[in-house]
DNA sequence: CTGATTTATTATCTTTTGATAATGAATAGC
DNA sequence: GCTATTCATTATCAAAAGATAATAAATCAG
């Protein structure tokens, strides 16, 4: 496939889902801006109607929830995925999350609006719209029911084994929101455990 | 529309997702056979591959997990829902969830195979496909950010709030697991509030 | 480099939840 | 209708987590 050397992170993601020809794509490309964006970055805000989704080229993002005051984090995003305020950006309601960048990024920008526009034009992006979602869902799943089915120090080694990633690039006050505890907590986990 | 009584229910809810002709409509009606079970019935037991999902015409189901010998309680359907271990219904790999009637219950089981053999003929209905996976998500996500923005006591009253039929229908135990707490816990929660 | 800020750990105390057991209420099956 | 079982509440005690504060360590800005 033909393509900028700034879409070929993308191209290798796109095409496990979704198997695309040169206008497919080239039309898919089009509906992205690349942009560059340096730590601490605010993307969404809680209340906007977040109309973009982010694909990251290079750098960490956070998806997080504001509660009297705090930030309480929601998930961790690397390389090669995406990261969206999903349920604003598809039902085009005021967000309940936001979006920072932890390190400098650097993210290919995805427009609602031109999502929308294309798969009018190619129906078959249905299939990459229905792939984000299932996927969406199959990660909350497994995320959640930790909630239910383990410990917070169960949670946590469950995350050194899943996503040790998280450990090694963010904050340990954001991961101890993340398992749903308090930094205290998640450093008395950590003393147990050595 | 033209159509059997079984599916008049099910045809109130698919056509607000995605509105079909007749000949489509009839596809779709294909791919579902008719069940009546009674109290208490398995339909989905963990490790099984779920090749089915589940319309509720009448009735209550309930979705949950298996931890050392305790069922714990990951969702309740009623009338006009669907319900399905959704994971490995979409990926066709051994569940992690297990499903039991609560009620006497009759259903529209769909078949994994048909509706991809449906797709096929009618690519159309990816979109039904991506409108179910988009929907759980969203519930999913509501109902996970609960677990770390509220306490338990929160997640009972948000509970009787967005969802007061489960209070009206769901034995208290398993409320009780669903909410994340133990049923003793929960008693005394419900007695605070009380 | 250095002072200021943020972050992680530790200690103390309080609150909440879990574990277990006992009791009473409700339900199911015969 | 009666007995057995399940279910909900209450009590007691133990364990875990939250709140707060103090301190140490790491990071950042100028």
């Amino acid at each position: 496939m033909k393509t900028e050397p700034i879409f070929s992170q993308l191209y290798l993601q796109v095409n496990k889902m979704l198997p695309l020809n040169q206008k497919e794509w080239d039309a898919f490309t089009g509906i992205f801006i690349f942009r560059s964006v340096p730590k601490k970055f605010n993307l969404v805000r809680v209340g906007d109607v977040s109309r973009e989704a982010y694909f990251i080229n290079k750098g960490t993002a956070r998806l997080y929830f504001e509660k009297e005051g705090e930030e309480i984090s929601a998930n961790f995003m690397f390389e090669n995925n995406f990261i969206a305020s999903l349920e604003s950006f598809l039902l085009q309601i005021p967000s309940r999350q936001a979006i920072d960048t932890l390190e400098e990024c650097e993210l290919l920008v995805m427009s609602k609006q031109r999502l929308d526009e294309l798969t009018l034009d190619y129906p078959k992006f249905h299939i990459f719209s229905k792939a984000i979602a299932e996927m969406a869902f199959i990660m909350l799943q497994r995320r959640a029911s930790s909630f239910i089915l383990d410990s917070p120090e169960e949670r946590y080694m469950n995350m050194l084994q899943q996503r040790p990633e998280i450990l090694a690039r963010v904050p340990q006050h954001m991961i101890a929101s993340y398992l749903g505890v308090t930094p205290v907590s998640l450093s008395r986990i950590r003393k147990r455990i050595a």
